[in-house]
Order: structure tokens, then C-alpha cells, then sequence
RNA sequence: GUGGCUAUGGUGUAGCGGUAGCACGCGAGCUUGUGGAGCUCUCUGUCAGGGUUCAACUCCCUGUAGCCACC
């Protein structure tokens, strides 16, 4: 594996660049299509492809669980079993730390808006008792599973093993990712046992599959000094990239990403967890980061709602109905050059399989798009203008 | 033609002489390291006419419509 940085945004941290795997190069900045269970909802590889998916992230968790990562080794490794053979990733089950854990069944997500609770509510609310489906010790997580309720422990050393049975491209460190309500005690106690486990997820690789890429993950929340310090610490460790995860305060996340991208080695990739919507990428590749992988546009659009260059639509508006042009103006999607809005508005509200692929055909595409529109607009030292234009027609 | 039964949002259905409830649908919103889902909110109704009563969706009469049985 190897990264190489072709330009870079003048006066801030963004680049653009190489990064080369054993199953090809990602042009970054890119946006990584998410198939958690070894596919991505809907759509066959080749689709993906089409759509301009360079690379596909997994989840550890959820393959673990099923079919149990010793049959995707059986078959090949994950690029054969799900017969993709673009760069993958897998994500380390850090995440369902906090997704099965404090955030199950709350409607919490890993971003709180500005206008949440005063920090003193925000502390007194949290409760990591509550936590369901996972409970967090210095040496793992144990988890209940999500198919039969059965219990089972992760270790960092557990966690890179199945990575490595699975075969991904980039694997990643197992981290905690922090509820956006948690207290800052905790946020800092939790931040220095992802630490901790960076270390032991960084010694079991070097023992078993080298030649896999394993990216650290900084964590920190929403403060400063933690961001800062848990780049510092990560970033000094041997990683051969480093992912920025945990939860932000939604308006602050561009300049969270800041704190950490200015510390981190700058000739590593950098990939930001969970983060996709349109003008969340912008900025995140404005603040240097190179990939970025979120469930939004395939969760989105098999819930009906579509990006075009004005913003979201539910296409089950009534509005919708009859309206005989593409989805978005311009788009060179395959859904929106074969298809009419009235058609996927017509598939959506009679529930037919169809819907769910176009939509998502469409979203992922708009998305790579805007990575390549993006990547081109830094290349030509324009980056500024284009972000100007985007942000004048995209209203959230 | 005769007798009986029924009539409540768009659809299917509760209910009671005193605030008409539910489901689905309709209309809209939410969705950020997956959630093929879920949640929130909004709009719609007592077949028509008359009578009894302080008060009728409810009881009575007439009409209309549908269903069933008989001729």
C-alpha cells in the first residue's frame, strides 16, 4: 500500500491523492459506499461500480456474526465471497460499542446539533448503564447479538483477527466511538482506553496479515484537548492511515476534523467515519480527509429521499407524482437517464424492490460525483470556487 | 313484489342518549463507521330528511342505497 498526494488546497488541509491496495487505487478525495454485511443493500457489484463506487466497507460485527468470518476466508477472502474486487474495508465493530450500546433504541445518533441540551443536562441524561446490546471493560466489548440475543466478547486483538480472516484492503483499530452526550470524564477515559487498544489492535496485526493496511482511530469527542491529544497519540503510532471517528457536535465537525488532520501525519491518509452528507464531505475534505464512508445516501434512498443539486427530496411527494423528468437535472446516473422522477415516485409508493436500487444507484452517484467534482476542482486550484457554487445551489 | 338485515374519515372497522376511537391509506418531516426499518406530526367521518329529548352517531318514522331470503 502506498499514498501519494498530488496537490493540495492552498492555505488549508486538503489534498488530493493515490491510494494504492492490492485490488487497485482509490483517486481520493472518495467516498466509500457502505455494504456492512458484504453487500451493499440492493445494488450487485456491478452496479456499485457503475454508480462510481471505488470502494466498499464492511462491518466486523455484523460478518462475525454472519456467516462467521471463517466461511469468507474459506472463500477467498471478501473481495471473492461477495465477488467485489475493488479495494474494501472493514469497519472494526467499534462503532456498534456505541450503536448497540447507549445509542440502542434512543434515536441517538453520533451527531447532536448545537441547540442540544446545556452540558449540564447532557451530563445528567447520560447514563452508560442503559447500555443494551453492549457493555464496554478495559480488556473488550461484549456484545449481544442482534439475530439471536447470544453474547459475545470482542477483544482489539479479537477484532483484527476476524479483520484479517475477512481480508479487507483497510482494516481499522478497534475503538470506542462515544456517545455525543457522554460527560467528558468519560469521553477522556474512553479516549485513552481506545488508546490502549490502538496498541494491542497495532501488535496483533504485525503478528498476523502485514499486508493488510490498519488504520488508527482517533477518538475525543467534542473537545479540543481531546481531539488534539488523541491525534497526537495515534498519530505517533504506526498506522498506515488513521481514521477520525466518534461523535461531534454537528456545526463544530469541520473544525474538529481541523484539530485532528493538523496534528496527524500529513503524508498518511485519513479517512472520516460515518461522515456522508454533501456539504459534511465538502468540508471534511476541505479539512483533510481523504475518504469518508456513511450509510446516508444508501439508507436515505431506500427510504426515499434522493439528493439533486438543490438539495434532498422525498420522492414520495405528492408533488412528484408526475413529474416526467430525471430526478436531478443533469444527473448521468443510470437511474436518471433511463428512469422519470414519476416512475421511482410510482415504485417507491407501491413498495417495489426496483425503487430501493434505483434510489440507491442515484444517491451513491450523486455523492461520487461531488467527490469527483471536488477532486477536480482541487486539481485545477479552484476548490474554493467550486465549494462557492455548490453551496449556492445545494440548500440542506 | 314481500320480509329481514345493514348504512360511521379514502378503505376496513369500534363505540355510547352527553368529547366519535383504532388500523391502513392520504399529506408532510426526521434519518451521518446500516436500520431492506422505525418514529413524529397533519388532514379527512356518523347516508338524506323529519321526529322524541336539555342533549341523537345512538331511540322513532320516511326516503335512498346495498346485502340476504322468499315469491
Amino acid at each position: 500500500m502506498n499514498f501519494k498526494i498530488e496537490n493540495k488546497i492552498k492555505n488549508s488541509l486538503g489534498r488530493v491523492g493515490v491510494f494504492s491496495t492490492a485490488h487497485g487505487d482509490i483517486l481520493t478525495p472518495s467516498f466509500v459506499a457502505v455494504g456492512t454485511k458484504a453487500t451493499v443493500k440492493s445494488l450487485s457489484p456491478e452496479q456499485v461500480k457503475e454508480a462510481g463506487s471505488q470502494v466498499i466497507l464492511a462491518n466486523t460485527y455484523h460478518l462475525y456474526l454472519e456467516p462467521g468470518e471463517k466461511i469468507i476466508k474459506e472463500a477467498g477472502g471478501l473481495h471473492n465471497f461477495m465477488n467485489w474486487l475493488g479495494p474494501t474495508m472493514t469497519d472494526s465493530g467499534g462503532f456498534q460499542a456505541f450503536s448497540l450500546g447507549v445509542a440502542y433504541g434512543n434515536k441517538l445518533s453520533k451527531f447532536i446539533g448545537a441547540e442540544s441540551p446545556e452540558q449540564k443536562e447532557i451530563d445528567e441524561a447520560y447514563d452508560e448503564n442503559k447500555n443494551k446490546k453492549a457493555k464496554i471493560t478495559e480488556d473488550g466489548v461484549e456484545f449481544k447479538s442482534i439475530i439471536d440475543g447470544s453474547a459475545h466478547f470482542f477483544t482489539p486483538e479479537k477484532s483484527i483477527q476476524i479483520q484479517n480472516d475477512i481480508g479487507a484492503d483497510i482494516i481499522f483499530a478497534f475503538d470506542e466511538c462515544t456517545s455525543p452526550h457522554a460527560p467528558k470524564e468519560y469521553l477522556n477515559e474512553a479516549m485513552e482506553r481506545t488508546h490502549r487498544w490502538a496498541e494491542r489492535c497495532l501488535f496483533e496485526h504485525k503478528k498476523n496479515s502485514p499486508s493488510q493496511s490498519v488504520f488508527g482511530i482517533v477518538q475525543g469527542g467534542r473537545y479540543e484537548d481531546l481531539r488534539k491529544e488523541s491525534a497526537k497519540v495515534i498519530g505517533g503510532m504506526d498506522f498506515q492511515g488513521f481514521g477520525v471517528g466518534g461523535s461531534f457536535v454537528k456545526e463544530d465537525m469541520a473544525t474538529a476534523v481541523k484539530w485532528v488532520s493538523e496534528i496527524l501525519p500529513e503524508e498518511k491518509p485519513r479517512h472520516l467515519l460515518g461522515v456522508g452528507e454533501p456539504i459534511d464531505l465538502i468540508l471534511g475534505v476541505e479539512n483533510g480527509c481523504d475518504t469518508f464512508d456513511c450509510v446516508a445516501p444508501t439508507r436515505m434512498a431506500r427510504n426515499g429521499t434522493l439528493y439533486t443539486k438543490h438539495g434532498k427530496i422525498n420522492i414520495m411527494n405528492a408533488k412528484y407524482k408526475n413529474i416526467f423528468g430525471p430526478i436531478s437535472e443533469g444527473c448521468e446516473c443510470y437511474t436518471c437517464k433511463n428512469f422519470t422522477t414519476a416512475y421511482v415516485s410510482h415504485l417507491f409508493r407501491s413498495k417495489e424492490m426496483l425503487a430501493s436500487t434505483l434510489a440507491s444507484i442515484h444517491n451513491l452517484y450523486f455523492l461520487n460525483d461531488l467527490m469527483l467534482q471536488i477532486r477536480k476542482s482541487i486539481l485545477n486550484n479552484n476548490f474554493f470556487e467550486f465549494k462557492q457554487k455548490f453551496l449556492e445551489t445545494y440548500k440542506p
